[in-house]
DNA sequence: CCTCTGGTAGACTGGCCAGTCTAATTTCGG
DNA sequence: CCGAAATTAGACTGGCCAGTCTACCAGAGG
């Protein structure tokens, strides 16, 4: 069983799975993968096993850094704010959300872990460094993980919506939007 | 052709639709309503047919009236995140993301104006309830659709994204959650 | 040179489903 | 009460798919 075909396929099966959901029949994996369908069984059990293998892979690609030191909080923000929107908003985000969504109630502890993994983690990163704002004097004194999700329902909240019905809003690489939500952010907590 | 045949398989189509997707089958629907696969075909040209027509009676039940006068800004504001956190949290509005988005690709103009007489709508009533306010001298001037964009991305944002990946967040109907958001977009608005 | 391993192509089973057709039955207006 | 329209159960076609199986092939190591 050579690891190269195995990871072949596996990169294959989440093109698929990210285009087409779990209707991506396993045949068009394989031959998307360049290999032939029982190559794909060598490698893993069931067509359940390796959504779930795909899908695994993609939880870590929501995360985005958040970097900068606490004294320029607002750039540091707004970094923050263009990069995060640019994951989530882009065609790749959206996909993700499309293919994983209506498989949530046939795979519950793995959708509930990749949100852990991916939105959940980023809420809490972003508490931490809003709570590090808050303690500096620069933020009003709150809830810092509440605050977090306020913040990224703000940044993606209507537009993740507008995306996912198919209806272009802005581009996520939009800098003046970001930093305009930003700062209505800021106005909310400032001290 | 009764009417009432007609009725009572939208019915069924919409629940099981909802329940699971496009995926349920006509069978199941035509059981569900309590008649022969035959007579649903009677009612409607095709599976696509009806997903559509089950579809389009559900934009409705997005909207949530916007009423107040326009002194009482918060505690009208406060009406509405209640009344919207829970139509749109509530398993209803959560069942409904989940069963249309996998089929946006499919039906790309049904999609869109689903956005427009529900979620866009919304956007623009409340815009429009937001602009008086400016206009009154109770909320700071600014683009009043971009508000209210905003406004929503805070009610259900996160949560909604929560709800999706089968994490329990807080109950929809939590009254100093919804006064919290409420108080921290009027804080962010404040003249 | 031979054999073992991982791979390939394609046949095959069993299941599900959309949509059509038929023959029998019910319903209801006139 | 009659006859047309609506409805029913169920058979049937054709298509797709997951997963298994078999027979064949190529190359690497002894």
């Amino acid at each position: 069983m050579s690891q190269l075909n195995r990871e072949r396929v596996l990169r294959a099966a989440t093109r698929s799975f990210l285009a087409q959901g779990y209707v991506s029949s396993i045949d068009a994996i394989a031959r998307r993968a360049g290999v032939a369908r029982q190559t794909v069984y060598e490698h893993f059990e069931s067509k359940d096993a390796l959504f779930q293998e795909a899908v695994r892979g993609l939880a870590r690609r929501v995360l985005v850094t958040l970097d900068g030191s606490p004294q320029e909080l607002r750039a540091t923000l707004t970094r923050f704010a263009l990069a995060y929107r640019r994951r989530v908003l882009g065609a790749q985000g959206i996909a993700m959300f499309r293919a994983l969504m209506p498989e949530v109630p046939r795979f519950r502890p793995l959708a509930r872990s990749m949100y852990a993994a991916g939105a959940g983690e980023m809420v809490r990163r972003l508490g931490a460094c809003l709570e590090q704002a808050m303690h500096a004097g620069q933020l009003r004194r709150d809830d810092p993980e509440f605050a977090a999700e306020l913040f990224l329902g703000m940044l993606v909240g209507q537009e993740r919506v507008k995306r996912l019905f198919g209806v272009t809003g802005h581009p996520p690489g939009d800098r003046a939007r970001a930093q305009r939500i930003v700062d209505c952010f800021l106005r909310a907590y400032q001290p």
